[in-house]
DNA sequence: ATCAAAATGATAAGAAAATAACAGATCAGT
DNA sequence: ACTGATCTGTTATTTTCTTATCATTTTGAT
């Protein structure tokens, strides 16, 4: 509908999808804005407001369909497509997430893993053959979607210089390197901010 | 300074201090706004705005010195003081976040662990005894500061009951359940939401 | 079939955040 | 010491985001 849309918007449209999932599970059909603000804690106004820039997805008088608002969201994400990632650094981190990805997120396919520890390669992980760099170089070349990276910067930074002219499109980046690839949209989790809030809020109690 | 502060302003914060960190590193002792920003790729009236709201740690004709304004912004995150850290939930990620906090920050001190699996209970992990849930709610009676739950809903929910009366200021959580515990803060990591925005981005290229 | 209640989508108003502008201070070079 | 360039802290302006309002539609009960 709307050409731009912001990245506030962007950020909540996941929450919205969560929240959904869970009132589905409860076996909830319909829901109005003003429900649905009073659960996750935002005016009814924002909801609807968000919604609008996609499209009407509600009915007056009767407000969303639950699992078909879902939906939609998930469309609007793109999560009814599917992707092939690959996840470069298997440390406990790594594995976490692809254990996570794996059980709650099919749209994302593991289909690569690497990591360059003499100990870690070769391995199955997930029934997925770890790979080293050099082999992993290849496999980017092919059918890439997304790449998670949890590895060491000077790992980070070796694979990034191939990326270009790959089919990958985006980077999902839990270390410390930042990329800028053309074409590749890049989101970086600097887990620890959000810690170091949380800190600042104990301390700033109001 | 300013008695409140927006969360915007907050959650830059954290990454203003992980550049100056790095600037030290390649030995830059002063920088002004503009070329922090540069840096950064923000404006440098955002910078000097975000820093007036807790004082003037620069000088005019000069800039800022890099390595006093990182430890000013400690000191308004309340990263020079330490904190007693309770983990909820040693898997993968219990693992990788202990990990991390033990080697890049000290001002978080892993003092607890706790993981009610019987073959994960008793075990030794960097130096501490993980507890189950019984001996885990003794120990956080006494002196406990932050929580950090990575634990599933049901062990998360359990631990939530126990956690008022206690000193627990702040949770740092990386499950599904929300928690609403009068005087204590609490910060939501939602790993795939961001996840999910990445995917949005990779469908709405601009 | 009618009517009050409920709810959306759209527009308007208000609040908040980001950016720009500028006076005053400092520095560096001559 | 003087001067131009630099840079901050602060105020003003602009832009963006959020919230409120309202006409219109649908529901559900009588």
């Amino acid at each position: 509908m709307d050409s731009y849309i912001s990245d506030a918007v962007i950020r909540r449209l996941p929450r919205y999808r969560r929240y959904l999932k869970k009132l589905k599970d409860q076996g909830i059909q319909r829901i109005s804005s003003k429900e649905l603000g009073n659960i996750m804690d935002v005016t009814a106004s924002q909801i609807r407001q968000d919604l609008n820039h996609f499209g009407g997805f509600g009915q007056q008088g009767y407000g969303y369909g639950v699992d078909d608002l879902r939906q939609k969201l998930e469309e609007i994400m793109g999560l009814n497509k599917t992707y092939n990632v690959g996840v470069v650094g298997m440390g406990q981190l790594g594995h976490a997430i692809v254990a996570y990805l794996k059980n709650n997120e099919p749209c994302y396919k593991i289909v690569a893993l690497c990591d360059n520890r003499p100990e870690v390669t070769g391995q199955e992980i997930f029934g997925i053959t770890v790979q080293d760099k050099q082999s992993f170089r290849q496999t980017m070349k092919k059918g890439l979607d997304i790449l998670i990276i949890t590895a060491p910067a000077y790992i980070a930074d070796e694979v990034a210089g191939d990326i270009e002219g790959t089919e990958i499109k985006g980077i999902w980046n839990f270390g410390h390197t930042e990329f800028n690839i053309k074409g590749v949209k890049v989101v970086n989790v600097h887990l620890s901010d959000s810690l170091h809030a949380l800190c600042y809020y104990i301390n700033h109690p109001d």
